[in-house]
DNA sequence: CTGTTAGCGCTTTCAC
DNA sequence: GTGAAAGCGCTAACAG
């Protein structure tokens, strides 16, 4: 077995990409992840993978680590809490390409969802259904596609023409225990609603727990649309009203899309914006409300 | 930044870590990756992932990559269709545990879980509840675990002097697809039985799965019962009864073994088998059997 | 076409 | 103490 440490000194490349992402205990990352790990193994790539909780210490100190282990080219989910480690790779010329969430004043490569779409599409199957005071639990305002899909959140109530209220947006951590707990929270505020918009499907299963401790019934006593289509969506106690976004295949064109840009000495960074068409799926967790029905 | 693999080739150690594990589409081995994952970081070692697919060539070309990558250990969750490569990394002296599952002939340090009794267990609360016909939907034969939880079933029955019948042990593929078809047809063979024990959560997902596409309920038609206790394993249509495994703890302790060995030079493999308690979880997908009720 | 040598970036050793 | 030199295992470029 030949030490490809050596060759990769000499030969200036290590055949290693670097994965940072968020949260493996969310299957959107796992299946993210199984896609990029396998796509890069399928053109002689390993994979160094970096779990940061969305901790941004924890970014910025495995962007370090993956640039002295002299990786090709890193793939990065950001935590968005700051960028200059992720512009300091840009103008290092390492290849990096970002998955599902950018910064709008770089430019790198990125493969992201129409996420103000999906949003609009999840809110106004809500709307139809006749629901007019729609909740949207999210993640922190600095990320992206937390930004896009409140943007899409009041896409949708605007051309229903429902007026938008503030108070019903409610940022909070990207966990199911952070679901669980924001939705306990919004259950008992006595606010008026009667439908959620959950950022995510991992947080929207907090939220059922919420619901089910506090002995609401979803849909009857409230209807709720996640986004992703995790796997488990489907057989929750209420099958997950959701858009999809193809998980495995965000992945493989993440490490396609960084390997073109490793292999090709001349790219420009910035240049490929791929930006993928998100599907409602809808099930269970959604019908119209209870008093309006 | 300094170059990591210049000090690797001098120094002679990587930092690095490898682990090869089965499927990250399922939940029990994506949180053992966090554990690993985090565990190394916080020992100031990078993980190299591998996502076999339960396949044997993968897992072995794998084993040949890390090696040239010059890992410092490599964690190992073996598919066990061969076990040479493994025997390879002993001679060489390569610091090696296995997870979850462990050959019988070699001698390497593992972090298992106790198997037959967490089996034993989970068949013991069917058969309180008043089953005498329960089916065992498992793995391939050359597992350990799953010969061990066939064993733990086996001895669950002798304690009820309730005897064995060989046709209601059925082999599969241990993913979520294959756990529908399987359902599927042993639902459909006529057999008589009602309850499934099933190998794993993530299996038995595929058994709900089925169940629902005939028009079954559980528990009301047959009874179900898991192993592992995923995170949504409580979020399912019908809450699933389980057998809890501490699936981070699992990652956390196998790196820590891990680095043991690669701290130790004098370290003797084989001499740390480290046996987890298995603890019954009991939900809603386990009652009495319909006609004996 | 085979064999030797320089050097990748670092650490360790040895001389000064 | 500081500074030069050797060498980790390999590949590339060279000479024979």
């Amino acid at each position: 077995v030949p030490n490809s440490l050596a060759r990769s000194l000499v030969g200036g490349q290590s055949h290693t990409i670097g994965l940072i992402i968020a949260d493996m205990a969310n299957p959107f990352y796992s299946k993210v992840t199984q896609g990029v790990e396998e796509t890069a193994r399928q053109h002689g790539y390993s994979t160094i993978l970096v779990d940061t909780h969305e901790d941004d210490n924890d970014e910025r100190q495995a962007v370090q680590v993956l640039r002295s282990k002299q990786v090709d080219g890193i793939i990065i989910h950001p935590a968005q809490a700051s960028s200059d480690h992720i512009a300091g790779l840009l103008q290092l010329g390492i290849p990096t390409v970002l998955v599902n969430r950018y910064f709008p004043g770089l430019e790198i490569d990125c493969i992201i969802n129409n996420n103000r779409h999906g949003a609009c599409l999840a809110v106004r199957h809500l709307i139809e259904l006749g629901h007019r005071r729609i909740a949207h639990i999210t993640g922190p305002a600095q990320i992206s596609s937390v930004c896009e899909r409140i943007s899409g959140y009041r896409q949708a109530l605007e051309e229903a023409v429902i007026p938008f209220d503030e108070s019903l947006i409610i940022h909070t951590a990207l966990g199911l225990q952070a679901g669980c707990e924001t939705g306990r929270s919004l259950f008992q505020s006595g606010l008026d609603f009667s439908a959620i918009y959950v950022y995510s499907d991992y947080l929207a299963v907090g939220v059922f727990k919420a619901a089910r401790e506090l002995g609401l019934h979803i849909p009857l006593d409230y209807s709720l649309v996640g986004y992703d289509d995790i796997e488990f969506a489907e057989f929750l106690e209420t099958p997950l009203t959701t858009v999809r976004q193809p998980m495995y295949e965000i992945g493989q064109r993440a490490v396609l899309l960084l390997i073109e840009n490793i292999e090709n000495p001349g790219h420009v960074p910035g240049q490929k914006k791929i930006v993928l068409e998100p599907e409602l799926v809808i099930r269970q967790s959604t019908a119209p409300p209870h008093d309006g029905g």
